[in-house]
DNA sequence: CAGGGTCGATACCTCACGGGTATCGGTCTC
DNA sequence: GAGACCGATACCCGTGAGGTATCGACCCTG
């Protein structure tokens, strides 16, 4: 299988649309359809049901756009760790860490001062991303090590090591009938008459429904404060907060671990000693 | 990039060779070395120094060879599940494990019966591997479980779970010197005048060196008897011996652990089920 | 040092295949 | 029943992957 099938039948499995997935291609859609159906052809299954009114997934449908999307992220990767490889081997050895923006910035910031204290540390681009995106840099090789938060980022497939477990603080507006409490319990979070946000999803979009859209911490931030919105964040959130919104903990809510992932593949010696480093911590 | 690309880089950097990569790749040689050029000129970077005599590897190309290898397997692994996803859809729900041929023999008979006992547990079709092909199965997806062994198997880029940690025994012919000890030390191995067996490497071929070439425990253990070679086993493996070898704990050799392996990126519950009836053995 | 052998690069040709346009056939909506 | 929508099919074209022949650099060997 070429990576140009892979990439064809992706497009196709979440537009559900062959039209919109060879627009989204750059290709018409008749070509996109034989090599659908080559595909499957070659592959001995149909992967879509297609009724003139709609197209679906089969069973090995859904399996394959699973297993292509991880495929796909695979072959980017070569290709980013080699381009990456060639201008290090040139120059001097940097690392790329990805990190959430806005998130655990005091252990970033301890972390990146201990590295570079240490012996032949690498310089560190820092790569802040939004939410969710950290994973993505780390797949696809353009990051080398990335700062995550369990249970909220996908691990599968990544080398993780933990860091630090809290416990999580619900943000709220400034009047916020819940704000004078002490501390709350999920089932109070229930009662609250606000929409969550809405994150983009890993194609950008975001998906219908009530609340904000939110791109990123400062953004959600504002909604707080101007009392669009509130968020669940972990404990240690509290220091970057704008006094115009509040925190209250929020006692049997799940802890967030953050914990620090590469790519299992990975070899670097930079890589291996800032996890080193940051386990030190 | 296209895999063909992929897979073209990876022959000529394992053979080094322009024109035994073509041959392996069923091309001719210009083709592949306008291939290879036009792959460095993408990447804008040199993969390989050629002088006329010999080609090597730069630090860009070993990185890409590293990367290629895993994104053809994750490839190859879109491939093969989609079509066993197929077949499982039409008829009865099947799972591979994938074994060492020879090794924990007993653990592998308990597990299958354990599991077989489960409700709704799929068929298990158990692939008997020379060692070191059963990661090669599971990365490629023609297998959705394997039992390993660390540190002798590679675990990189697999969940796992761990079942058992043995001590280790030597293996010898009959008649050797330190066959009638009751214990040894690694130590005393040094002093063994028996080459240790070769192995093939993953691309079927043997590396050269003294030591027979073994493709499988019978014709190994058939080899010790016949006092060609000796072999370090988990301690397990006393239960399958033939009586006309002898094993000798050895009390400071590094323990091996069997292990349960699947590919991270796994969603079946068969496999999850099997994993946790292995658990609980 | 001439001559042959080895090996990757270059030149040039061919054709298969990826991609384009036009159109069909089936289905839903009004 | 007309029209819109959508995927499949028919047919054409150009790119580019792959082939053969050959070159040029390098290493032997007598």
């Amino acid at each position: 299988m070429e990576t140009r099938e892979l990439r064809y039948f992706v497009a196709v499995a979440e537009e559900l649309h062959f039209g919109r997935a060879a627009e989204r291609l750059g290709i018409a859609q008749p070509p996109l359809s034989r090599a659908i159906s080559q595909l499957e052809r070659r592959l001995g299954t149909p992967l879509l049901t297609r009724s003139s009114r709609s197209v679906t997934l089969t069973a090995a449908g859904a399996v394959l756009l699973h297993e292509a999307r991880a495929a796909l992220d695979a072959v980017e990767a070569a290709e980013q760790r080699t381009r990456r490889a060639a201008v290090a081997s040139a120059g001097r050895p940097t690392i790329v860490l990805a990190s959430k923006a806005g998130a655990s910035n005091e252990l970033l910031a301890k972390l990146l001062d201990a590295y570079a204290a240490e012996p032949g540390a690498a310089h560190v681009d820092v790569a802040l991303c939004a939410p969710g995106e950290q994973q993505r840099l780390l797949r696809t090789g353009r990051a080398d090590v990335a700062i995550l938060h369990a249970p909220y980022d996908d691990l599968t497939g990544l080398d993780v090591e933990d860091l630090v477990t809290e416990t999580q603080v619900v943000i709220l507006p400034p009047g916020h009938p819940l704000s004078a409490s002490r501390e709350l319990r999920m089932a109070d979070l229930d009662g609250i008459d606000l929409p969550v946000p809405r994150w983009p999803g890993r194609d950008g979009r975001y998906a219908d429904g009530p609340g904000p859209e939110v791109r990123d911490h400062t953004q959600l931030l504002q909604l707080i404060s101007l009392g669009r919105t509130y968020f669940l964040a972990p404990e240690s959130a509290r220091s970057q907060l704008r006094d115009d919104v509040v925190a209250v903990p929020v006692l049997d809510a799940r802890t967030v671990t953050t914990v620090v992932a590469w790519p299992p593949h990975s070899r670097s010696q930079h890589v291996a000693q800032l996890v080193r480093t940051a386990l030190r911590l």
